[in-house]
DNA sequence: GTCTTAAACTAACGTTTGTTAGTTTGTTAA
DNA sequence: TTAACAAACTAACAAACGTTAGTTTAAGAC
């Protein structure tokens, strides 16, 4: 927690590297070259291989955590709160792109901190689920399987990562607003 | 190509090992253990771990290359292809689940072949671009941004492989059409 | 000029990695 | 009975792995 800027160069350009071959390719020597030094140099800034990837993870579970947490609680309609995740996922991951990659495919190499971070995803989608029962309830949302609408909308808000890096032309605020218009109303005309 | 079955057996057990944990944090060692033998003896059959990772990835690339072109010369409206095109991602993602891990994750550690599986990705999303288009220019779809309407529903389509496994007792077609409704016509009522 | 400190270095460690070579075992066919 | 073969084995390899120990360097504070 609190990382010095200098962990936090050695986090950043790890994370980089871990986007594009994940955790367990990636070695301290590639992570030292990256930043122009010897591998034994980082160990005076951080503890161990771990600790980056638990770092990287941890802090952007939270994130959601919290962001979802706030969103819950506002005196709104359903589909709203739905159109505030969606954004909360699409202004997360324009922050973080590298990290996002992390998340999604090597959470399972996270040792010491796997239970919290497992808490937190479990957290996340009950109340991500809670919400779209809630609109089920309230008649602003069809009444299908919910777990269906939630796992295709979070499929889509986790693969956000892999796609904002190919459109960087395309503004935040303009992607929420289409992304929420086709996971909301659909592509049939 | 046309594995013993011997062989066959070493990469149905190597991808349910690479979905857990990735191609690269499973060593031959971990294979060996789960089929029984020695890390040596698996060298009897298969020519190295690369092959391995290559079987999976390529018969898997292929057999959605090969549905998708089929379904494009149909004679058929855009939406009754996209419907097509979900049913054959449910089939493919239920028949292999370990193996669609893989080829979402760990193409990237593919050598020999890399370049083949890039092209085949890429005429695969340009055939469902065409599609979507099409049925753009037909009035059958809306008129957003093609792109992210690929992007949401391919990004759905490919996280089958995690969801599948949690809901073992939903049938194929049943959740084909499901899918279809919540990714066509969206969830908003 | 000396002290302190952050951050780099060299050198080495014990392990684990993918892989090869050569050998043994057990089954089937002649 | 023997020959052939598939499929396992033991033993070893060089390279790469994460990490530790101890040392050097350069900058700022007293």
């Amino acid at each position: 927690m609190n990382p010095t800027p200098r962990k936090l160069e050695i986090i950043t350009i790890a994370s980089a590297l871990f986007k594009d071959r994940g955790f367990s390719a990636v070695t301290m020597r590639d992570i030292a070259k990256a930043m122009g030094i010897k591998a034994a140099s980082l160990y005076n800034h951080i503890k161990n291989k771990e600790e980056i990837l638990t770092f990287i993870i941890i802090s952007l579970a939270e994130e959601f955590i919290n962001g979802i947490d706030e969103i819950k609680e506002e005196n709104n309609t359903c589909i709203d709160k739905l159109k505030k995740i969606i954004a909360l996922h699409v202004d997360i991951a324009t922050r973080n792109t590298n990290g996002m990659a992390s998340l999604n495919n090597d959470w399972m190499h996270l040792k010491d901190q796997l239970d919290y971070y497992l808490t937190l995803r479990v957290n996340y989608q009950d109340t991500f689920r809670t919400i779209i029962n809630e609109g089920i309830k309230k008649n602003e949302i069809k009444s299908i399987n919910s777990d269906i609408m939630l796992f295709s909308i979070l499929s889509t808000l986790r693969s956000l990562y892999i796609w904002i890096p190919q459109k960087e032309d395309m503004n935040s605020s303009l992607l929420a607003t289409n992304l929420s218009e086709v996971l909301l109303k659909g592509i049939n005309k």
